[in-house]
DNA sequence: CGGTACGGCTCGTCTAGACGACTAGGTGTC
DNA sequence: GACACCTAGTCGTCTAGACGAGCCGTACCG
């Protein structure tokens, strides 16, 4: 930090000090020159190298930080923002094989790298669909879903919430309505009860995330989510799941596998 | 605008007075009181509203601007940003009998929508591949590559940019290595050179973008995008191209089917 | 009638400062 | 030794202004 060369301002570019301030930050990241988790200049050091107002600084850092770059903590200073550990999600993580071990996806693949899954805030409830959740499941007016909400986390640090709609007239008074749906998790319990899965479908969006998603995950300024939406359907074409999935954009890789006819 | 109702600060709120202002800005947005491409109030009547400093009215803009909720123009005004068209990838869209039309992929797909498909900024180099793309072609030192880059718009507006990687001992002299690959698009070219296709996989990120990219899709501040990196295998088992694709994360959902075995 | 100039509105950049709150380390007291 | 306190350094919030630049309608002039 002590000996970050940062360049001088151009007084002949169009380009505002701001701008410059914050591209000079940018480069000597993306250059490792300053690394991950290593403190930036301070704001009174970058007014002093630069000679400009403090709010002409912030706003350099600003940037930074709405870019992912940077996260800044009170008291302390500016950091480089380190990345957490990626998680990988196959396209083949709901196979049935995975299942029939007796754990629930997320529990089974976060042991497999040796870090500590949990789930908390599991909240069931059973409610009228939304119109969205409905045409998903293809219900009618009339049909009542159970709601099965919950975040995961790995290693204490939260990198998921899911909520899961199921027909009230399948999942009432079963398992699935239970904080603790047993072994292989719902969709184990769905096959018991003669919704042999077939396929699902799963629609992504990226955005950034809404202000409760940024609490409830703990996210930085400046970094987007995934939003995954999966239904499941059984062997009779009938549409038995739908979980809607937002996740911290750098916490996970999603990999699928197509084919080519 | 002018009927637009916003409540008054809270001033026994430890809240800050500029989220508290973004916060009744955010709400007007969800709430519809406030539609896309409608404008928001000025800052001169926020500051007449509040009776703040026009900083911190700023401020609260530049939230949701970072939130991708706004769009400011200057000299006109700040506006709810309007959310273009979505375009929907299915995972067969590379589907041999979606090819055997003589379309590319995304010139078939666009027009089916009735929008006007278009392609610039092509470029093709031979040149030594970088580790990662080496490593998913499964390449050696020596190899080199034919890269092929280009940019898709619809009616105009760039929504995509994607640079492919083909092993030069496959694509030098061919019609891949031309600026117009052909009828179908490069996957018919690697098909008709005896390289049938099998299958693809896709790794699948979200992230803030780089500047360039920012500048190449013409993004509004705020708006993440997908980086979706393709690989073609062909019966063989051979890595044929690695295609790098960076989309507006606004203008896209991703759709994957996934088998349940 | 057509073009130009102007004024008023908008957002963009930048300054100079005040006060608050959090962190960490050192000092002093008990 | 344990604890409270102080202080310097850091970022967070907010004020009050200045000037610039883009947009647009209107009044004026040719």
């Amino acid at each position: 930090m002590g000996d970050l060369k940062l360049p001088s301002l151009d007084p002949t570019s169009d380009r505002p000090v701001f701008k410059q301030i914050a591209d000079h930050l940018r480069a000597a990241i993306e250059s490792k020159a300053l690394t991950p988790g290593e403190k930036l200049p301070s704001e009174s050091q970058l007014i002093g190298h630069y000679e400009v107002a403090r709010m002409t600084v912030r706003h350099a850092l600003q940037i930074l930080q709405s870019e992912g770059l940077t996260v800044a903590q009170h008291g302390k200073g500016v950091f480089v923002r380190p990345r957490p550990p990626v998680r990988r999600l196959a396209s083949d993580r709901f196979a049935r094989q995975h299942r029939e071990q007796g754990k629930a996806a997320f529990i089974a693949e976060t042991e497999g790298v040796g870090a500590k899954p949990s789930v908390d805030s599991i909240t069931i409830k059973e409610e009228k669909p939304s119109q969205d959740i409905a045409l998903r499941l293809g219900l009618s007016d009339a049909d009542r879903v159970v709601v099965r909400a919950r975040r995961y986390l790995i290693d204490g640090h939260p990198v998921e919430t899911a909520t899961s709609y199921i027909p009230a007239s399948i999942a009432r008074n079963t398992r699935i309505a239970e904080p603790n749906s047993g072994p292989g998790g719902i969709y184990a319990r769905l096959e018991e009860l003669g919704h042999r899965l077939d396929h699902f479908t799963e629609e992504i969006r990226a955005r950034m995330p809404l202000r409760d998603e940024a609490r409830a995950l703990r996210l930085a300024p400046g970094v987007p989510v995934f939003h995954l939406v999966r239904t499941a359907y059984d062997q009779a074409g009938r549409a038995v799941e739908v979980c809607d999935t937002v996740m911290s954009s750098d916490a996970y890789v999603l990999s699928y596998e197509l084919p080519a006819q």
